[in-house]
DNA sequence: AGAAATATTTTTGTATACATTTTTATTTTT
DNA sequence: AAAAATAAAAATGTATACAAAAATATTTCT
């Protein structure tokens, strides 16, 4: 696994702390690599909003914000029903079984957040392919992989796995009913939904 | 002006050929710097959407596409809504003044392309920033980079200056009103217009 | 001749060393 | 004692050198 992929997992599993700046060669012996590849990676992870400036010229892992979440969550809800708009007629049998085979992988017990955060992403995208629009699902990618920071207060203070797999399964069904302006709205609330539930959680919370 | 900011200029003004791979080495002569900071550059302007990969290892500048554009615009269409409808309560005359302020300097003749996009996203920016909501500017000031690449085709060929001009005032015009449900929908008409007129041209041109 | 395999060249990736900048600590001044 | 100025340190930024990988050219085989 590469340096990034690395120091997301830590970002994720809070390993690193949040608020203080990272510091290139600590971070170098504990990867056990050269400050180039550290430095390689935090300049990615910063333009993907992983790590905020911090000060002049280091960068930090950025505190959890409702906001954040918030934000995140209503930009997938626009976005993302902006996809499945532009996927819903070309969806076929094909694509829907994919989906459905993503999503009893999800199911399963014992998934760590980033394998459960990508077999998400992996669910709506098995849809929004066909939309054939690469650039709206990178930007869509991007938001997903954002939201996964929160991913963790989702599956465990906020017992959602449940609800979020009959959600799922539910999705399948309007789209093979071919009820678009249906599957378009559920698709919406299903996002809306967990947002504000993390939204509200995250603001009661006093610290982090 | 640092490397990252010099590679967008010549990307802009047509200096980097779309499709060939960039090497690392000749960008170094050209800019008069080592591999390193052309490293740094190339990735974060990799992240940001600049640069697209080229084969297992290289970048390469990606080919204008409507696709691209129509999305880009659309993107931006659902999320500045969204930005305006946050912040139009808070919207006061001071954010109005200095809007009108920005879009005085926008009609303005001899502004380079880059120019004219970042005082385009500062007028925008002028009424956003009272939302408060720094994720969602952030995604929203990216996207607007991002539509910069196309700004040629909307200020050249296009003759789009003198309108969006005027669509500016009427903008203003109706928060000044306070009248918020036409405001949001004018907004997102002025970036679904710009959009629908820059890929129609796009889909009519062949060779770029 | 065309495809596969191999060798060569080119290019990217990484480490180390040094320069520059930023931050922190210390000293000086009011 | 607080603020400003200065000095020390620690950190980031960049260059050069080398290693690994990728792309290209060449050779070999069918």
């Amino acid at each position: 696994m590469d340096i990034k992929q690395q120091i997301k997992d830590d970002i994720l599993n809070n390993k690193l702390a949040r608020g203080v700046p990272l510091r290139q060669v600590e971070l170098s012996q504990r990867y056990g690599v050269s400050r180039i590849p550290i430095r390689d990676a935090l300049l990615s992870l910063k333009a993907e909003g992983w790590l905020s400036p911090h000060g002049k010229a280091g960068v930090m892992v950025p505190a959890l914000h409702w906001k954040e979440a918030e934000d995140l969550s209503l930009m997938r809800a626009e976005l993302e029903c902006l996809l499945l708009d532009m996927a819903f007629d070309r969806i076929s049998e094909k694509e829907l079984n994919e989906a459905k085979f993503i999503s009893l992988q999800l199911d399963k017990e014992g998934l760590s957040l980033i394998e459960r955060g990508e077999l998400n992403w992996h669910f709506h995208q098995a849809l929004y392919k066909v939309a054939d629009r690469p650039t709206l699902q990178r930007v869509v990618e991007g938001l997903n992989q954002q939201a996964v920071r929160y991913l963790g207060f989702q599956y465990g203070p906020l017992g959602y796995r449940a609800e979020s797999q009959h959600q799922h399964e539910e999705l399948l069904s309007l789209i093979q009913k071919k009820n678009k302006y249906a599957a378009i709205k559920f698709l919406r609330q299903h996002i809306e939904d967990a947002g504000v539930l993390l939204t509200k959680y995250l603001k009661g919370m006093t610290d982090f």
